[in-house]
RNA sequence: GCCCCCAUCGUCUAGAGGCCCAGGACACGGCCCUUUCAAGGCCGCGGCGGGGAUUCGAAUUCCCCUGGGGGCACCA
């Protein structure tokens, strides 16, 4: 058996984002390639300038790189193939529809596309098949001639009708039979001389000499419309392999409505790519009855087409969060640090510099209570920054304390933002269930007068002093600690409260906790 | 309307005639740990869409039904 080299293709249209549907399609190719030492090449499909989105393609190479998805050719590394936008290669179609058009596979259609649509409506209504019905398949040459001598204006119509057999085996289905009905004269070329999809990802498939078409599921009725033209051109036919669509919860497909869906997006979520990779091959495919987590090597190794599942598959966030979870604790801590930075950047400020974060919390800061968001906002840009040296010595303590508690990056901030700034907010369960409780300012003031005495301010000796609260006090620990946490933290859930306070030293803690006291002391004795 | 694909726990799936009164993971519930929340450990809940047929025996093969999805464009 003749192996040629292996050589698969992940071709994106650049209307948008890279979607988590595509992004699965390309790591299916790109694992494919891979494994069997083959290249994967990347190709835009940008034929059709009216839906084609300025800054796509950048978003979709970008979102491609950071799934570590690096391409053998293609745009920006180049390659034999090229070039690797259809736009560029409109000569190559030209020619090819040419030879078509000599050879009468293909043949010139008068056809209005108004008239068209009429057509396919009426048929639509009566019940009849939509398609087109080949009447400018037998205009003779008299008629063809008048027709272009007025300048009429056509479209290149393949004649797909007179191809019989339609049946191919599909690496996933196995093997696929469509009736003649499954495919009419379709166009090749528009009225424009712009070539369409169809033809054009055969021809480049062709020329780029793909030997694995892996795709997504909605273009299996397009197969049989492909494999004519590969035959009427005489190249070989490359496998096919069409992979399940990924759904979205209510069982249609993923679309935007169900929530974020762009790679990008959930990059700037904070999920990690090797998440994202995992979760996404194991969408479709698994591996035997037990593993679920798997390195990009070992995917490289263990992936097989043979063993992607047929049914559509509904994408779980659930379950993508969790594993994210767990790859956000296989980090270290320097690791961990670099990617957490982008996300306290902005909420890292030096003392006092900001002032009321949401609407409905109290903070610490001397409220007014009624500024606008927007001078909220501009007070925040405005407001000086803590250095990035000392936001990464200060992330590097607390990592440890957040890597667990965590799904996601972007929740470090909620989770950690009172390490960062005097403005943290005072969540509103913090303030009404502990910090307005009868006892809090008897457990605060007890609270201070043992922290002073402490003299390393070590999470161990922060324990020590404070575990004889609830003796001296007669209350309970949950009471007593809920309480400094509300008061030090601003939240009823934080990290673990003996390690945040040695965090944030002595100082700081001595300083929240006497300012609390006295909000609650004014309060006490108000009007 | 026509064509094509698909059908195991809520979700992703293992299962290629007896190993399955169906296994794993997420989610969910409970317990343990515990100053909160996590993480971790243990336990639990939960499924072969329906009907025929083949067979000593079917989640597994075949047929029908039903259900879901995709397509039928001068979109890709």
């Amino acid at each position: 058996m003749v192996r040629t080299k292996v050589r698969v293709r992940f071709a994106p249209s650049p209307t948008g984002y890279l979607h988590v549907g595509g992004a699965r399609t390309a790591i299916y190719n790109w694992l494919f390639a891979r494994q069997h030492g083959g290249k994967f090449i990347l190709r835009i499909e940008d034929t059709d300038i009216s839906r084609n989105v300025e800054g796509a393609i950048d978003t979709i190479l970008s979102s491609l790189r950071w799934l570590g998805l690096e391409w053998d050719e293609g745009p920006q590394v180049g390659g034999d193939y090229g070039p690797y936008f259809q736009s560029q290669r409109t000569y190559l179609y030209a020619e090819t529809a040419r030879k078509l058009l000599s050879a009468d596979r293909a043949y010139r259609c008068f056809c209005a596309p108004k008239k068209l649509e009429e057509r396919r409506q009426q048929a639509l209504r009566e019940g009849r098949p939509p398609g087109y019905d080949g009447r400018c398949g037998d205009l003779t040459q008299n008629q063809i001639h008048k027709l272009l001598s007025r300048e009429k204006p056509f479209a290149l119509r393949f004649r797909a009708t007179s191809f019989g057999d339609l049946s191919f085996r599909d690496l996933i289905h196995g093997e696929i039979a469509f009736k003649k009905e499954a495919v009419n004269d379709f166009i090749i070329v528009r009225s424009d001389g712009t070539p369409t999809y169809n033809f054009t990802v055969v021809v480049d498939d062709a020329l780029m000499q793909i030997t694995h078409v892996i795709r997504g599921d909605d273009h299996l009725s397009n197969t049989p419309k492909q494999i004519p033209i590969y035959k009427a051109l005489g190249y070989p036919r490359p496998e096919f392999a069409h992979i399940p669509l990924i759904l979205g919860k209510d069982g249609s497909r993923l679309s935007k409505r169900h929530g974020a869906t762009a790679v990008e997006a959930f990059r700037e979520e904070g999920f990690l790519p090797q998440a994202m990779v995992n979760y996404l091959a194991l969408l479709g495919w698994s591996y035997d009855d037990r593993t679920t987590l798997f390195s990009v090597s070992e995917l490289i190794d263990k992936f097989s087409l043979e063993k992607v599942s047929k049914n559509p598959a509904i994408f779980d966030l659930d379950k993508l969060e969790w594993m994210n979870g767990v790859y956000i604790r296989e980090k270290s801590d320097q690791e961990l640090a670099e990617l957490l930075l982008p996300y306290i950047r902005d909420i890292a400020l030096v003392d006092g510099g900001g002032e009321g974060r949401e609407e409905g919390e109290e903070h610490l800061g001397s409220a007014t209570g009624n500024e606008t968001l927007s001078d909220t906002q501009t007070k925040n840009i405005l407001a000086p920054r803590v250095p990035e040296a000392e936001i990464k010595r200060t992330l590097l303590k607390i990592i440890p304390l957040v890597r667990e508690r965590i799904k996601k990056l972007s929740e470090v901030q909620q989770m950690a933002d009172f390490f960062f700034t005097e403005d943290y907010p005072l969540e509103k369960d913090a303030m009404q269930k502990f910090l307005k409780a009868r006892e809090a300012r008897k457990i605060l003031q007890a609270t201070l007068e043992k922290l002073r005495l402490a003299q390393t301010f070590s999470s161990e000796e922060i324990e020590e002093l404070l575990r004889q609260l609830p003796d001296e006090l007669g209350l309970k620990a949950k009471q007593i600690f809920q309480t400094i946490r509300a008061a030090v933290t601003g939240k009823t859930v934080s990290p673990p409260l003996f390690q945040s306070l040695a965090i944030l030293g002595k100082e700081k803690s001595l300083n929240r906790i006497a300012k609390v006291l006295s909000i609650l002391e004014e309060g006490a004795e108000g009007p």
